[in-house]
Formats: C-alpha cells, sequence, structure tokens
DNA sequence: GCCAACGTTGGC
DNA sequence: GCCAACGTTGGC
C-alpha cells in the first residue's frame, strides 16, 4: 500500500501548529471531527506512514504551515464520549463510537504560511480540494502530485 | 461583520 | 423521499 496524502484543517485559535509542536514528542490525537465523510476518511483510509499538510483555517491569512506523519491509524475519538468535551456526542458509546481520530506526529513547520491566496494561483493546484470555493470538508485527500508542488511552494 | 456554501434537521 | 429552514464553516 502505497503512502497517501492529506490536508487536515485546524482553527489555530483551537488547535495550532505551534500547539502540536510544544505536544510531547510532538505527537497528538486529532479529535473533533464531526462529519461523517471526514470521518469515514479516519476510520478507513488514512493509515499510519501517511503524510498530511497542516492547514490553519480562520487565520488571516489562512494557509498551509507545515506537515505531519500519521503515526496511528483511525481509533475511537474518545472526546466525543464525554460530557464534558466541547464536541460531546450523546449518540455515541463504547460500543459505537461513532466518530473517529488518528495521531500524528509533526514533522516540519514551514517558516512561513503558504497563503490560500498563493495556492489557488499556482499552476497544478487549480483542483486541490482546498481551492475549491465553499471547500468546508476539513480531512481532504491530496494528491502526489499536488503534495509535491505544495513542498516546492514551502522552500527549503 | 458579511455572505456564500454546505450539512443537518424535521415536517410532510 | 423531498425540501425548506436553520446552523455552521470559513474566506475575506
Amino acid at each position: 500500500m502505497p503512502k497517501r496524502y492529506w490536508l487536515f484543517k485546524s482553527e489555530p485559535g483551537c488547535f495550532s501548529i505551534d500547539d502540536l509542536a510544544a505536544e510531547q514528542d510532538r505527537t497528538a490525537h486529532w479529535d473533533g471531527v464531526r462529519n461523517y465523510q471526514a470521518r469515514n476518511m479516519l476510520r478507513d483510509e488514512i493509515k499510519k506512514g501517511d503524510e498530511l499538510l497542516f492547514h490553519h483555517s480562520g487565520a488571516s491569512p489562512a494557509g498551509i504551515i507545515g506537515t505531519c506523519t500519521v503515526v496511528k491509524a483511525g481509533y475511537p475519538d474518545h472526546t466525543a464520549l464525554d460530557p464534558q468535551e466541547q464536541h460531546f456526542d450523546p449518540k455515541a458509546s463504547e460500543a459505537n463510537p461513532i466518530w473517529y481520530m488518528v495521531k500524528v506526529r509533526l514533522k516540519r513547520r514551514f517558516s512561513e504560511l503558504i497563503p490560500l491566496s498563493r495556492l489557488k494561483a499556482t499552476a497544478g493546484l487549480e483542483n486541490m480540494m482546498v481551492c475549491q470555493r465553499g471547500s468546508r470538508l476539513s480531512i481532504q485527500p491530496v494528491t502526489p502530485a499536488e503534495w509535491k508542488i505544495v513542498l516546492k511552494l514551502a522552500g527549503r
């Protein structure tokens, strides 16, 4: 199974790349996803060893700020079971967790965020999901070609 | 703060 | 199953 690429969105006010950098081993579980399409990818498709672009949404400007490696594939998101949690879901249970998460390790923080406007203006990224207007999905697949172009924009 | 896009809910 | 209403997301 070849490695696959993804894009994960997070609002920096909620969980930023610097929050991840501050975690022990720069590793954290990616909890709180409450959308079925995104859930299916977390549960079924995203595998250990896959890599992802860390996207800051709701930021000014919004854009890609780094990369992570998936260190653990989909497992139940326990925050759905805790009434104290913001993303608590009364329909979730131990027997039927409904929601899933993966564990990620920060690989690289870009020195500068790549703004969405720049992504949209870059040849080869026209079809990238995050570049489409109204793209709300918080977990998105990225093609190897798009991955390569984004890393090139990030420079060394 | 505005507004477009989209997902979910709920009445029928 | 349809669809309008509503709430949320997210860029600007």
